[in-house]
RNA sequence: GGAGACGUGCCAGAGCGGCCGAAUGGGCUUCACUGCUAAUGAAGUGUGGGUCCGCCCACCGGGGGUUCAAAUCCCCCCGUCUCCGCCA
């Protein structure tokens, strides 16, 4: 949630922020409107209140008919503070919904407009040429039947469409690579994290998922129980309501969990294979820093993100995603694509966003003031909050199409061998 | 699944419907004292919101209710613990 005090004082940056995302930025104006609104409503019932309070304390202390005359003439006087209190709340009640609905302010330099207008900053290796190598790639999906690792059929059998089995050494593989990524957060500072994957309404609403995008997310009727589509949700409710201390750097948690998806909006899209599916696994970094780290922390990220793609020797491209297409929380996202041979195209395997103090601000997270010295002083500040992606099942498309060889059997890249007992190359069965 | 107990500040732990934002002890910070440490003494030590910057309002797991007045009484929810049952 944006900070309403920040807005007030500075319109116009929330005004540029929205028109750049392409929304509608009457909101400002809205907000501003709601919050004058509920300031003098909350200041009327708190006067009330506290001529109550002050007569509370002479009806305690008076005694007999005094006491009676007293009582009649409070009595009034309660009715018009429930009456103030009910108008107070019914003010805040509209401010907050209005604040809560609109997005993060995004970072400078973020490129205006919607899904297409990203700015691409860098490519990464270069595409495998298999024309020049004389053969015609197979897709993912292919290799992986041939190598007896992804069964679709069965998975479809078993739980509908967007299921897939992976077997023998397609499986190994995966863990491998989750494994590589686990090693590799660690190795930067990040505490491993099993993650719940099933999560109360309270926290699902608190990471912002439960607005726009509430169709995408698989929810258990009986238990009043939602599945996360990323270990991001129970990671940023995992500090809610809490003072952080944060003088000893950023803290930093790497999410191992199984992700949900209902993919509700993408019927006849990517229906072939691994590439877009109602399950998957993945390895999650996210971080509390404080607001000043924040760019310095996204930018680490990226680069760790990058130093995985390339153990999966994998070439990509890296992505300033355009306003428009950040989501509600974030303020700035790049996303790694990785070339994917029979798409002739790239494909999304990492995503790392920098949300500032936005999920903070709405979860609650908040750190000492850092004064001089590095010492607190008084009050606090919410803190911000980074996430990005480690690696994921999708990773194995690319990985499978990339190292493929002519028959059909995959060079497993050196980084995953250890991994793997020393395989080599996923054979042909 | 059944029965019961409990949920108060950084921690432990009191709390009669009004004098309770909350006793007491510990911790922490500052000051004093003592060669140093320890000990001792004194003061301070929650969060959020509003503000005419004097203060004012709210918060005792969460949400409702009763009352002039709720940490305290009533209802619902969440959580923790104990016992019984069930499953492994």
């Amino acid at each position: 949630m944006i900070d309403v005090n920040e807005l007030r004082e500075n319109p116009d940056l929330f005004r540029a922020s929205q028109r750049a995302r392409m929304a509608d930025e009457s909101i400002v104006d809205a907000i501003i409107a709601a919050d004058s609104t509920r300031r003098s409503a909350l200041n009327r019932f708190e006067s009330l209140r506290a001529e109550q309070n002050a007569f509370g304390k002479k009806v305690a202390v008076a005694k007999g008919e005094e006491k009676q005359a007293l009582l009649v003439e409070v009595k009034e006087l309660a009715g018009s503070v429930k009456a103030a209190q009910a108008e107070s709340d019914q003010a805040k009640t509209e401010q907050d919904a209005l604040v809560r609905s609109m997005s993060n302010v995004i970072e400078p330099g973020v490129p205006s407009g919607g899904e297409d207008d990203f700015e691409t900053l860098r490519h990464v290796g270069e595409p495998r040429d298999f024309g020049a190598e004389g053969f015609e790639p197979k897709d993912h999906l292919q290799l992986g039947e041939l190598t007896g690792g992804i069964d679709m059929e069965r998975g479809a059998k078993v739980s509908g469409a967007r299921f897939y089995f992976l077997k023998g050494m397609v499986a190994r593989l995966e863990i491998a690579l989750l494994r590589l990524a686990l090693d590799e957060a660690i190795s930067h500072g990040f505490t491993p994290m099993i993650t719940p994957t099933l999560v109360r309404p309270e926290t699902m609403a608190g990471t912002g998922f439960l607005g726009e995008h509430s169709d995408e997310i698989y929810h258990l009727e009986e238990d009043d129980l939602y599945l996360v589509g990323t270990s991001e949700v129970a990671l940023a409710g995992y500090h809610g309501d809490e003072i952080l201390d944060l003088s000893n750097g950023p803290v930093r948690y790497a999410g191992w969990s199984s992700c949900y998806r209902r993919e509700a909006g993408s019927h006849g899209k990517d229906t072939r294979g691994i590439i877009r599916v109602h399950q998957f696994n993945k390895v999650e970094m996210f971080s509390y820093v404080r607001i000043e780290d924040a760019e310095a922390e996204h930018q680490r990220m990226l680069a760790w993100e990058e130093e995985m793609l390339a153990k999966a020797e994998l070439s990509y491209r890296v992505i300033h995603t355009a306003a428009g297409d950040l989501g509600t929380s974030a303020a700035r996202k790049y996303d790694c694509e990785a070339w994917v041979p029979t798409q002739g195209a790239y494909r999304e395997l990492t995503s790392t966003s920098n949300c500032t103090t936005f999920q903070a601000r709405r979860l609650n997270i908040r750190e000492r003031i850092p004064g001089e010295g590095g010492a607190a002083t008084k009050g606090t500040r919410p803190v911000a909050t980074l996430n990005g992606t480690m690696a994921t099942t999708r990773w194995l498309v690319a990985i499978l199409e990339t190292h493929q060889q002519p028959d059909g059997s995959v060079i497993v890249p050196e980084a995953l061998r250890p991994y793997m007992g020393g395989v080599k190359v996923i054979p042909v069965l």
